[in-house]
DNA sequence: CGGACCCTTGATTCAGATCAACGAATGTGG
DNA sequence: CCACATTCGTTGATCTGAATCAAGGGTCCG
């Protein structure tokens, strides 16, 4: 399936955005619609075809599998983001979908050749990846020094702030994107702790929880960040 | 001071090697030459003025403290490596020199704006940055699930693999860059745990210790890596 | 010589992992 | 439609790896 940009939910947020009418023409007659299920992988770690793509609805976890099989996630990728491996010649993680997922998927080849073609293409991506960087650098310093307790907080505030339309204030209400099992890999906990932290904040009046997934942030300054 | 590219000992690894002669000299034009001795503070976390370097030699820290003090290593730098903010309005970190370093220093809007002009520039940043987050992932991926002995270990191989000149194989004999406590907190581990783990190794006959900084990789394959 | 670091080692404590059990929700095949 | 299995989350009891507390030695420097 080729590329509708005309229809794209993140048309003016991605990317591609800093392209010209032309230019993004030209680009998407590369590009091929894919859609993805929960759990459904998209790039496998050690893939020697280089491939990228943008992320045009739902959610990912980029992630990696130590030697004794456990899995440790990486980063998420929200709407308009941008995975993958342009000019290494392999992919360097797993990328798997969280929900339903919509995204646009380029060959590493083409989309770097789109790159030298259209260098604000190549700076756009220069700031994302910075930006992703520093996505990176915060939750190491989220996961490296604090407490379980202080993790979970930091995790649900984060969560907030990326359910939120408005690109500053967090939601006080949501949905969370991963299972325990997903935010215990993400954070460095295990599962029950998990659990235990969410009931924790529950008793002490900081949130709310509304079925399995919903998170209603009640009062977050009780929510103890470090 | 101004730069002198002719005997600049990462002439040919930094960024700027993608340029050619001229453009590299109008660059230089723009620069100027920093020397750090070791504590010494290149940039400061909330600093408003955006400015960016490469590392000529030496070594440098990328930390930042958390409301309680602690200080959190979220990432090294090696020569030819590139820091800092081209385009935000203010530096996200701190960096620190852990030794005697040597740098070239660009205010950011500078550096932008050679950037602009010179789009191979910034392709190579693109790479550049593309490989600080793998590096700030496999920091993640290392810190996230390992214990205490399989994080000293995988960074005793790390530094091996940074402190050899052939990029794959590691040092065999090399000074750690670090402190017991700049690697602890580099870790998430404490300063005691960082000694009582060299101790275990050297006694299981994997390493052998020389000096306050010195280590010799005996057995590597001792290494309890994850 | 005295002070300031930095590293090592030992004793004790504690946060979170592990082990275990259970309930709720969802799916599957008879 | 029901019996059954499976997955996911919660909660409790126990155990352990690493933090914390404490002490002492080595080296550099004024």
């Amino acid at each position: 399936m080729s590329l509708s940009c005309a229809t794209c939910p993140v048309r003016d947020r991605a990317a591609c955005a800093v392209l010209s009418e032309e230019e993004r023409d030209e680009l998407a007659r590369v590009g091929r619609t894919r859609k993805l299920s929960r759990g459904e992988t998209l790039f496998s770690a050690g893939e020697s075809e280089a491939a990228c793509a943008t992320l045009k609805s739902g959610a990912l976890k980029i992630t990696s599998t130590d030697i004794d099989g456990r899995e440790r996630i990486l980063s998420l990728v929200h709407p308009s983001g941008f995975i993958g491996e342009m000019f290494g010649p392999y992919m360097r993680h797993d990328v798997v979908a969280l929900g339903d997922a919509e995204l646009c998927v380029f060959s590493g080849p083409n989309f770097a050749e789109a790159v030298n073609r259209f260098p604000r293409l190549g700076q756009a991506l220069l700031r994302r990846t910075q930006e992703d960087l520093y996505a990176s650098r915060e939750l190491l310093a989220l996961t490296g020094n604090a407490s379980a307790e202080q993790r979970v907080a930091g995790a649900l505030l984060s969560l907030a702030r990326a359910a939120s339309d408005s690109p500053c204030h967090p939601a006080t209400s949501f949905e969370l994107p991963l299972s325990r099992g997903e935010l215990a890999d993400m954070l460095g906990i295990t599962i029950e702790t998990v659990s235990r932290m969410l009931t924790r904040f529950e008793k002490d009046g900081a949130i709310k929880r509304t079925g399995k997934r919903g998170i209603d942030l009640v009062d977050p300054a009780l929510l103890p960040l470090s």
